[in-house]
DNA sequence: GTTGATTAGCGTCACGTCCT
DNA sequence: AGGACGTGACGCTAATCAAC
């Protein structure tokens, strides 16, 4: 599936300074089956320079494919940690309050 | 069965940050 | 300075669901 031209709106800075938890540098590597092309010294006609400079922006697209795909799946899984936190603090406040709650009963002075 | 709304997942772009 | 990388934002598609 190809797209066509991208809208943009140039309102998209989202650098808020604090880095999210799920935001972890990972080690340089390679997506499998890329394969590294000639180098740059040996280029020498105007289409040898298209043709780089396309296999350079297919080879980016691709990393960042997969470097979307990984950062989807560290966010989802920071979600699901956050989500299951709160259900323990949920669990953990209910108790409070119902401790809380016993606790005036047994202090309230006794009316009569 | 059709249709409109909602949701999840994807690819791409733009931009900020880090590293050399 | 410039390349590599991570991520927010955006548009698109397909799947699902409820209302008709």
């Amino acid at each position: 599936m190809q797209k066509p031209n991208m809208a943009v709106t140039g309102d998209e800075t989202a650098a808020t300074g604090d880095m999210p938890t799920y935001q972890i540098r990972a080690p340089t590597a390679l997506p499998q089956g890329v394969v590294m092309a000639a180098s740059p010294g040996s280029l020498h006609s105007p289409q040898q320079l298209a043709e780089e400079a396309t296999r350079k922006r297919e080879l980016r697209l691709m990393k960042n494919r997969e470097a979307a795909k990984e950062c989807r799946r560290r966010k989802k899984e920071y979600v699901k940690c956050l989500e299951s936190r709160v259900a323990v603090l949920e669990v953990q406040n209910k108790k409070l309050i119902e401790e809380l709650e016993t606790l005036k009963d047994i202090c309230s002075p006794k009316t009569d």
